[in-house]
DNA sequence: AAGGCTATGTTGACACTGTCAAGATAAAAC
DNA sequence: GTTTTATCTTGACAGTGTCAACATAGCCTT
């Protein structure tokens, strides 16, 4: 393995392109994140990825994965802190999430971006990820709702539908950098989570 | 004017560009959109278009622009109707928001995608349409605030930048097809509606 | 061990993109 | 009537994703 140096096959090129276009895509964004840029990063020829990801939109969708499944995990970390009170953890909540965006604004975009969800596209792999996580947010609010945070009288899935769009909303208008900037980020998230479990102040 | 068939200048090649474009764009979307296929709608060589937009996001700005600067009469419409109570008008400025965005998917991704926005790539021209707009969310959530619509107890700013951010939100987890789906939009409105107002069923 | 199968990697090619440079044309300005 | 200016043209370049055809090498069977 490590490096055989120039050997005619690389060994483990699936997972060298998905980390090249981590690195990229952390660095440069989505936008110029080139199949032929990642190949040569690799070491290897421009068509070699199509032997392991069926076209471009797989290797992000494979990526997406990636950010999904990590997600899910630090969602499950907060939620589960039994010694916290259900209220200091939704608050954590809502800043961790806007947080993550904020600290990971292109794979953000990528995970919730159009590239890899407009008609349909999205890799069966990739659904198997993300879906779970979306059900997770339906959870959460069934048991905030069962804890009195959130209204007991809305539908849990058209809550989390509202709720998590509002996240997903802050979250966009931050890093598209529209009519929002990051200086206010604690402030925006402490609004939202105050409306939302109305507080009075 | 009207069609001078082939005569070496246009005419008015600015306007057939952006009425091209904004006709591929609702029916093929953003990213299939090139100068040249549009070049060629106007019966025009691939690069006269520079003669009327420094680059292809110049020209997606002024369909933007369009976009945000009828968006902005709909809201002030509804927001005017001064026979209907505030209640009324927010819920229905809420129905309307996403209702717009839904109906026509692409020209909203244009107008809040990053596609334009960017790296501070916006047009001063689209900032001076846009900037209005979303001013005037803020003049519409310090009203409701007045009216006891929504909470007092919150900075206009913040409140107005959450509210939006939840249509927002809302607006591009429907558009882009993640976890809701368009047979569910009256529901999740009065959902977000009721949310914000407070509302006990 | 020999031979073939299959996974993986290669070069060549194609159609498409945005954009620049240099020259052609017509209209407007003087 | 001449010159300037706005507009449009062809040519060119560096990119892109992706397909087809071919090369290599490791594994599997006999």
């Amino acid at each position: 393995m490590a490096n055989a140096v120039q050997s005619y096959h690389h060994g483990d090129l699936r997972s060298a392109l998905i980390e090249a276009a981590s690195a990229r895509l952390s660095e440069h964004g989505v936008d110029s994140l080139s199949l032929r840029k990642l190949a040569e990063d690799a070491g290897v020829s421009r068509t070699a990825p199509y032997h392991h990801f069926k076209d471009k939109s797989a290797l992000l969708s494979a990526i997406a994965a990636k950010g999904f499944s990590d997600w899910h995990t630090t969602a499950k970390r907060i939620f589960e802190q039994e010694d916290k009170p259900p209220q200091a953890r939704f608050r954590e909540f809502v800043h961790e999430y806007i947080g993550y965006a904020a600290d990971n604004p292109e794979m953000y975009e990528l995970m919730f971006g159009r590239t890899i969800w407009q008609n349909q596209a999205a890799t069966s792999d990739l659904k198997e990820v993300a879906f779970p996580c979306f059900q997770f947010q339906v959870t959460m609010t069934r048991y905030w709702q069962d804890k009195g945070l959130l209204p007991n009288n809305q539908d849990a899935l058209r809550l989390a539908q509202v709720t998590w769009g509002t996240l997903h909303g802050i979250a966009r208008l931050l890093i598209d950098g529209i009519y929002a900037d990051s200086s206010h980020i604690e402030e925006m998230c402490d609004c939202a989570a105050d409306l939302f479990m109305q507080v009075s102040s």
